[in-house]
Order: structure tokens, then C-alpha cells, then sequence
RNA sequence: GGAGCCGUGGUGUAGUGGUCUAACAUGUCGGCCUGUCACGCCGAAGAUCGCGGGUUCAACUCCCGUCGGCUCCGCCA
């Protein structure tokens, strides 16, 4: 290396380079060996670019011969134009070359498991093994940057308005509710354990409480929980809390910085303010409390027409407190019986008990269960449900809960089938008004929908003691294209209503305090009014690289089973830092047979 | 905790009871080649078919178990 001084980036040249004398470092992406004329395709982070070696470069000519893939070299040469006939137009760079005259190998490499190229096919495992040589490959950089570029952009609009960025402990208390804790030991004091943070929530709180008036951080957050495509065990989350205001103050708040982010990162002009749908529209029309608002196909409710009808499942599901409720569609009338059955068996997936459905055909309504309706009656169906000629009608007799479920997931599969919406659309909706409470049936009590801290709607105030499950929260999701982005609250800074909250929770003021003391010590020292919000960061750069799961947004990501396959993690340790711990293991290490544990 | 899919040279696939002494592409290695850019041409090496057990005269192929990866349900305030 002595002596050499990258000049600039492979990717970066141009034709106004010409007869610059350059100096290049990366890797080496290809080689082509004409014998008498050697190519290579030279990468680095900004791109590729050819480079010329020429039997009378001499030495340079010679080490050529023996680069192989993915060897780091300098080049320092000419740019030169290529000659007529040999541009490339597929490359950025493909206009010039750069004549080598000097060729120095930095380092030798492995021929690679896999191609470091873009849209490779090859299992993913692999490309977890060798991370950093995935991490290489363009498409997986440019993903990389999106997520520098956004944290960046979220810090610059957060900072003008006058947001601080502060840190919380990674090591603190267990606290009930939520996902389980991941456990750290501690060495000092022999049987206690620390947990690593689900969300900073009770830190930004008593932020709040501290007169920080207004902070975010983006922050590692932990849940062990079984893993999804949109799930790791570790995740960033971006975090957000205000003190004086009120709801609509921060979903104004989020909307600039989301409008902010996606115009500097993707250039992308969002229509504000966003749509806003309350919890109970969402699951009426759309089956779902993250709605995929790309495309329309709503749920339609039908229970009043059929109420009375001659078809018994569907007279009966109403009769028995239940609903019917249905999706139309469109041009699907000549569903074969195998595509309905294939329906009927995935909604049958989320709970439903059949599904009935009937085709609109030139001759009429086509339906097995047509005989059970008088022909004012299925007139009046077909009106309520917007069909027209060539759709299909499907329905779902049952309980509301499962009639919004298998229909929203239907609604969902049929979209995609049907290819009903753009996929570069980029629909955002609020949910708003959740339930602040939901019954337990394992635990047989309530528990809190959102978190314990949030604030009840004040018109609900009242139902607190005679049907706490009809309070609404003052809580919020952001929803992107059915993925739900990320959620916050208004929170409860008034002592009388948190005891109230707590004893619907089913804890006595002793266990409360037990358990959030800390916390509610803290509010009884002039807790200002707030709220806040979090997002998951990964999720929303998931979507903005339109990719199918934040794992290719994460550098160093879990596989589903929870493992790390590049470093092996986790693994046993020894018997004396289990001493130090004061940790004896009792199981058996998972799928090693005789491993070091004793039972 | 449960359901499903996948596992064959380095990589991606084919092969679904005997002719498999495992095929194809790509990569790798060697030779030739002065305008290629997925360079081309010639040649070579490279796989006990994830692992263990079973059925069978015979297993890459069927069965059971197990390990690993992925998707989903449960779980994730």
C-alpha cells in the first residue's frame, strides 16, 4: 500500500475523466482473460468499472494473470474512453475504462460459496454463514445506505424540532406484561437478574417526568419470542415522547417526519394529512387493525337481509348473536370448484366454518345455496354487495371476531391473486381509538391492549367500572400497506386513573407498586401530560427496500430459530463463568446429545 | 407448543424402487485466445444424495426419527 492513495470510487467514473490518471482499490468482481488482453471488472462500494490490462503494462499485465474473483487490488491508470463498438450501456461506469499501468494485489481470496451479485438464488443460510460476503453484493449496500439515509433523516427532522436524542439502560428490571424478558445474570448479586429492554417505554416516561419535554431514540430492543419474516429477537425501534401534548399533536408530529423521510430517502411526496380509520371501521371493512389500504374490496355485512332467510347457517349465526358478512370478488364468477375449495379451506385456516358463496352469471345467481333465498332476496344481496356481473360473493357466517378474521385474510389472498393493487403504492392509515382493555381467557382477567400506562378515551371515563371493555384508549397505529409501522399512546399521568387502571388490571395497589413503583413514585412529583409513539425502524425500511423480510435490512440478523449462523451464537459457556454467575444449568443443551449439561 | 415446504459436486437444479458406475448448468483448475463485459473454445477435477435407524433381493427414491433453513398458527402489552 505504501505510496497509494485511493482516488476515487470504481463507480464513480465518467467520460468527463478522461486521460485522468486514477487510483482504484476494491474487489476484484470478474476476469476476463483474452490471452493477449486482460478485463477486470474492479467493485467497491460505488460500483464497477473496467480495467484494461495490456500485454505492455508490462508487470501489471503479468500479476493479471493471476487475479481470481473477489481478490483486493489497486489499479492506477488512465481513464480513457472505450473504443467505438465496446461501450456498455447497462453500466453506469460503461463509457470509459481505465488502462492499468500499475496492478498491485492487496490481499488473495477464497473462491466464494456464492456469487456476489445481485438477485442470486441460493439458501439463505449460506448467505448468513458468509454475511459479509453477502453484505458485499450491491443490492444488499444499497439497502444498507437506505437504512443509514433514513436514520439520518429521522435524526435531521426530529433535531429541528427541537427533539433531544438520549439514551436509556440496556441493563434494567423484569417488568410484567408483555413479551418475555431476555435475562442477564448478575455476578454481583448472586441470584438476580437484569433484563434487556423490550422498549425504553417507562425510561421515556419518566424522561418526561425529568422535563426532557421532547425525545427519541433509535434503540436496540429485545423480545424472546418465537421469530416471523418481520420478527427478530433484537430490533430497532425508533422512539418517540412528548410532554404537553395531546394526540392529534403527535399524529401531526409523525406525518411531517414521515412525509420528511420518504421525500430525502426515496423522493417520494406523501399526501397529508394521512387517512384515519378508527379501530372499529378497520376491522368492519377491512377485517384487520392494519389494513392494506392498496386496494378497496370491503367487507360487507349482510346480517340484516338474511336474518330471516331459508338458508339455516346463515339465519341461525345471526339469530345466535352472530353476523354475515361477505367480500365480492370481481370477475371471479368462473372460480372453478378447486379454486373455491382452496378458499374455502384457507379461510377455513383462520376459523371459519365453511364459506358459501355464489356466482353472478348471465343466468343469474349460480350458488349452491341460491334454492335457500327467494329472488328478492338474493337481489337484495347481490345490490348490498356491489355485484355486478362475472363477480363472485363470498360470505362467512359466525362470530364477528371470526367473520372479520377469515375475511380479512381473504381479502388479503384475494388482492394478491387478483393482483387488485399496485405494488409501488405506498398506502399509510392511522388506526385509531383501540380498545383500551382485552379479556384474558388463559390468565382470566384483563390485560392492557396497547400498555397499562395508556390513557382511556375521556368520554369512556364513565365505563371504566360499569364495561371497561368498551373504553376506548387514546392509542394509534401507523399502518403501511397492511404492516402495522408502528404504535403509541397517550399516557396516563393522573394518579387516579392509573390506580383505576391497575385494578382492572387485576393488581392490588401493593403489587403495582411491587412492580412499577419506581415508576409511579416518579409521577407523584409533577408528571407532565405526554405521549409518544415507537416504530419498528427495520419493518419501515423493510418497505422501502420493498423487501419480504427485515432480515435483508439487518446487517448481522437471527435465523427463525433464534441462532446467528455466522458466529454460531448462542453456545455454551464454561463451567466457571456459570460459577461466577452463580447459575447451575439443568437441561440438557438442545439437540447435543451427552452435551455439557447435567439434568 | 402446532402445521406445512425444503435439504443431491462449491452454487442452483434434474433424477420418485433396479439401466444411477448419479445428469445438466454454473463455478473451480489447466490449455488456447488482443475488445470482452454472464467473453468464447478445448480438457480435467469435483457428490459415500443433511444425519441415524427401518422396510426391501435392491433405497437418492418408501417409512420413522433427528438436525438445519424457510413460511404460517399460537406467542409478540
Amino acid at each position: 500500500m505504501a505510496g497509494l492513495r485511493r482516488s476515487h470510487g470504481c463507480g464513480e467514473l465518467r467520460p468527463e475523466d478522461k486521460d485522468r490518471e486514477v487510483t482504484l482499490m476494491g474487489w476484484v468482481h470478474r476476469r476476463r482473460d483474452h490471452g493477449g488482453l486482460i478485463f477486470i471488472d474492479l467493485r467497491d462500494r460505488s460500483g464497477l468499472v473496467q480495467v484494461v490490462c495490456d500485454p505492455e503494462a508490462g508487470a501489471a499485465f503479468q500479476k493479471a494473470e493471476g487475479i481470481r474473483s473477489e481478490y483486493v487490488v489497486a489499479v492506477t491508470g488512465r481513464v480513457r474512453l472505450r473504443p467505438q463498438g465496446t461501450v456498455n450501456p447497462k453500466l453506469p461506469t460503461g463509457a470509459v475504462e481505465v488502462a492499468a499501468r500499475q496492478l498491485r494485489l492487496l490481499n488473495r481470496a477464497k473462491t466464494p460459496p456464492f456469487y456476489i451479485e445481485d438477485d442470486i438464488d441460493v439458501d439463505e443460510a449460506l448467505r448468513l454463514r458468509y454475511r459479509y460476503l453477502d453484505l458485499r453484493r450491491p443490492e444488499m449496500q444499497r439497502i444498507m445506505q437506505l437504512r443509514y439515509r433514513t436514520t439520518r433523516a429521522i435524526r435531521a427532522f426530529l433535531d429541528r424540532r427541537g427533539f433531544w436524542e438520549m439514551e436509556t439502560p440496556m441493563l434494567t428490571r423484569s417488568t410484567p406484561e408483555g413479551a418475555r424478558d431476555f435475562l442477564v445474570p448478575s455476578r454481583l448479586r448472586a441470584g438476580e437478574f437484569f433484563a434487556l429492554p423490550q422498549s425504553p417505554q417507562l425510561f421515556k416516561q419518566i424522561l418526561m417526568v425529568a422535563g426532557m419535554e421532547r425525545y427519541f431514540q433509535i434503540v436496540r430492543c429485545f423480545r424472546d419470542e418465537d421469530l416471523r419474516a418481520d420478527r427478530q429477537p433484537e430490533f430497532t425501534q425508533l422512539d418517540i415522547e412528548m410532554s404537553f401534548v395531546q394526540r392529534d399533536d403527535i399524529l401531526s408530529l409523525v406525518e411531517e417526519l414521515m412525509a420528511a423521510v420518504f421525500q430525502e430517502t426515496l423522493g417520494v411526496e406523501m399526501a397529508l394529512p394521512l387517512p384515519r380509520l378508527t379501530y372499529q371501521e378497520a376491522i368492519a371493512r377491512y377485517g384487520s387493525d392494519k389494513p392494506d389500504l392498496r386496494f378497496g374490496l370491503e367487507i360487507v355485512d349482510v346480517s340484516d337481509l338474511v336474518r330471516g332467510c331459508g338458508f339455516k347457517v346463515f339465519a341461525g349465526a345471526v339469530a345466535g348473536g352472530g353476523v354475515v358478512r361477505g367480500l365480492c370478488a370481481p370477475g371471479c364468477a368462473d372460480f372453478s370448484r378447486r379454486e373455491l375449495d382452496e378458499l374455502t379451506h384457507f379461510a377455513g385456516q383462520y376459523g371459519a366454518r365453511g364459506l358459501a358463496w355464489m356466482a353472478i352469471t348471465t343466468e343469474g345467481v349460480r350458488s349452491p345455496i341460491a334454492k335457500f333465498f327467494s329472488p328478492q332476496e338474493l337481489e337484495d344481496l347481490v345490490t348490498r354487495m356491489g355485484g355486478r356481473q362475472g363477480d363472485l360473493l363470498l360470505f362467512v357466517a359466525g362470530t364477528a371476531a371470526v367473520a372479520a378474521t377469515a375475511l380479512g385474510a381473504l381479502r388479503l389472498e384475494l388482492g394478491r391473486r387478483l393482483h387488485l393493487y399496485d405494488e409501488d403504492r405506498l398506502a399509510f392509515t392511522w388506526v385509531t381509538e383501540f380498545p383500551l382493555l382485552e379479556y384474558s381467557p388463559e390468565e382470566k382477567r384483563y390485560v392492557a391492549v396497547h400498555h397499562p400506562f395508556t390513557m382511556p378515551v375521556e368520554a369512556d371515563w364513565p365505563l371504566l367500572d360499569s364495561e371497561p371493555l368498551k373504553v376506548r384508549a387514546q392509542a394509534y397505529d401507523l399502518v403501511l400497506n397492511g404492516v402495522e409501522l408502528g404504535g403509541g399512546s397517550i399516557r396516563i399521568h393522573r394518579r387516579d386513573i392509573q390506580e383505576k387502571m391497575f385494578s382492572l388490571l387485576g393488581f392490588t395497589p401493593a403489587e403495582a407498586r411491587e412492580k412499577f413503583g419506581f415508576l409511579l413514585e416518579a409521577f407523584e412529583y409533577g408528571t407532565p401530560p405526554h405521549g409518544g409513539i415507537a416504530f419498528g425502524l427495520d419493518r419501515m425500511v423493510m418497505l422501502m427496500a420493498r423487501r419480504e423480510t427485515i432480515r435483508d435490512c439487518i446487517a448481522f440478523p437471527k435465523t427463525q430459530s433464534g441462532t446467528c449462523l455466522l458466529t454460531a451464537a448462542p453456545s455454551p459457556v464454561t463451567p466457571e463463568q456459570l460459577l461466577e454467575l452463580h447459575l447451575k444449568i439443568t437441561a440438557r443443551p438442545a439437540g447435543k446429545a451427552g452435551g455439557a449439561g447435567e439434568a
